[in-house]
DNA sequence: GTTGAGCGTT
């Protein structure tokens, strides 16, 4: 069947992105968000009314107005309020988010490390995929060296930066695959500012899947990886691409298809080898924001005010260069591994069940379709109100070492 | 039943 696509941009006068629909006609929401993180539905413009008109969105599914999507171009919605703060900004505002975004931009790529890979995939395999998204300059599959079997990762280098964004910011059908694509460990070091971005998620039951846990948390923020630990144990963990929507979530009871899930932080993994350096508060008063509990809100501008005091260009260069406790605070965007999660195949990085080929082609989708979600609304409430504290102030919210 | 995989012979 031929696929059909809609085309979809950020704002009426950009260039459009076509995104594909489903078989039904419907267009997921996890689809859309692949290509603009932080998406939370979509709109546009009734050409008779010359009205903004919402698309009907129904547990992550954007279904089309009068069941034919046509030519028209629909934008992307963001959320607004709430506890999300990824509410795309315009180049112009030019704040210290977007200067730091902008110095991430000229910053040089690293290796990737390629997990979940098919037993049989090659080097030039990966090349061949990769280079679809951008220029390689180097694939390895690591090898056992006895036998010369695939261990069934590797690594991938990217001559833009960008490229590398972009990859890090999917999941990857290889040879039939899911694989993610990450910063390795030996790399998270400086430029991975990572606060608590992880939060915990007690009290699931066992039958919340992980693309459930994701198209539920999306409406909070960009989640970068979703992890249910097998067997069984009923917890699960969400990342978030910003650490604000993760601290802000903390303490909520989430009701999650009918189920009433309690969210906390998480704690650090033992063997934890990505930490942030210690903060020792930089020029800027240290860190300390958006420590526990419901109190965030925030004015919606992440970044240059902290609590009134914003940043002139030369404190602003100072910060960037030197404390870059800071440019934890800012940091934005950088996603981790995958945010496509069309509800298709398994877990973000489930078990694998390396039943996979050597002996044949025997990948098995359970094909996604309409997973039938019941969540009732988001029931948090996480104060939106005024922003006031937060910032300035340190209560100490263990923060630190929180590598993920 | 509330705290998690796998990371590179350069």
């Amino acid at each position: 069947m031929a696929e059909l696509y809609i085309r979809v941009a950020e704002d009426e006068n950009e260039e459009p992105m076509e995104i594909p629909s489903e078989d039904d006609g419907t267009v997921l929401l996890s689809t859309v968000a692949a290509q603009f993180p932080g998406a939370c539905g979509l709109r546009y413009r009734n050409p008779v009314s010359q009205c903004m008109r919402g698309v009907r969105l129904v547990e992550g599914i954007l279904h089309a107005p009068e069941n034919d999507w046509g030519s028209l171009v629909y934008v992307v919605n963001y959320p607004k309020g709430k506890v999300c703060f990824h509410n795309k900004r315009k180049m112009d505002e030019m704040d210290a988010a977007s200067a730091v975004k902008m110095k991430r931009s000229i910053e040089k790529t690293s290796d990737l490390i390629i997990l979940g890979l098919p037993w049989k995939t090659s080097e030039q395999d990966l090349k061949d995929y990769f280079a679809t998204f951008g220029e390689v300059i180097m694939v390895q599959v690591k090898r056992d060296v006895k036998t010369g079997n695939s261990k069934g990762f590797g690594f991938v280098r990217f001559t833009e930066y960008e490229t590398q964004s972009k990859v890090i910011s999917q999941r990857h059908m290889i040879d039939g695959r899911w694989c993610d694509c990450k910063l390795p460990n030996s790399k998270a070091g400086p430029d991975e500012p990572m606060r608590s971005r992880k939060i915990f998620v007690g009290r699931c039951t066992e039958d919340i899947t992980t693309d459930e846990l994701r198209q539920f948390f999306m409406q909070y923020g960009e989640v970068t990886d979703v992890f249910i630990p097998k067997p069984f144990r009923a917890f699960a963990f969400v990342t978030f691409a910003d650490d604000q929507v993760a601290s802000a979530l903390c303490g909520e009871d989430l009701i999650i298809k009918g189920v009433s899930v309690h969210i906390s932080n998480a704690e650090p993994k033992h063997n934890n080898s990505r930490q942030m350096m210690d903060r020792g508060a930089g020029a800027f008063g240290g860190q300390g924001y958006g420590g526990g509990r419901g109190g965030l809100g925030s004015s919606g501008s992440s970044g240059v005010n902290f609590g009134g005091l914003s940043l002139n260009p030369a404190m602003m260069a100072a910060a960037l260069q030197s404390s870059w406790g800071m440019m934890g605070m800012l940091a934005n965007q950088q996603g981790q591994t995958n945010s496509a999660g069309t509800a298709a195949a398994g877990q973000t990085s489930a078990t694998r069940d390396q039943s996979q080929a050597y002996s044949s082609n025997s990948t098995s989708y359970s094909s996604p379709s309409s997973a039938s979600l019941g969540w009732a609304a988001g029931t948090n409430s996480a104060s939106s109100s005024g922003f006031s504290s937060g910032f300035g102030t340190s209560m100490e919210s263990k923060s630190s070492g929180w590598g993920m």
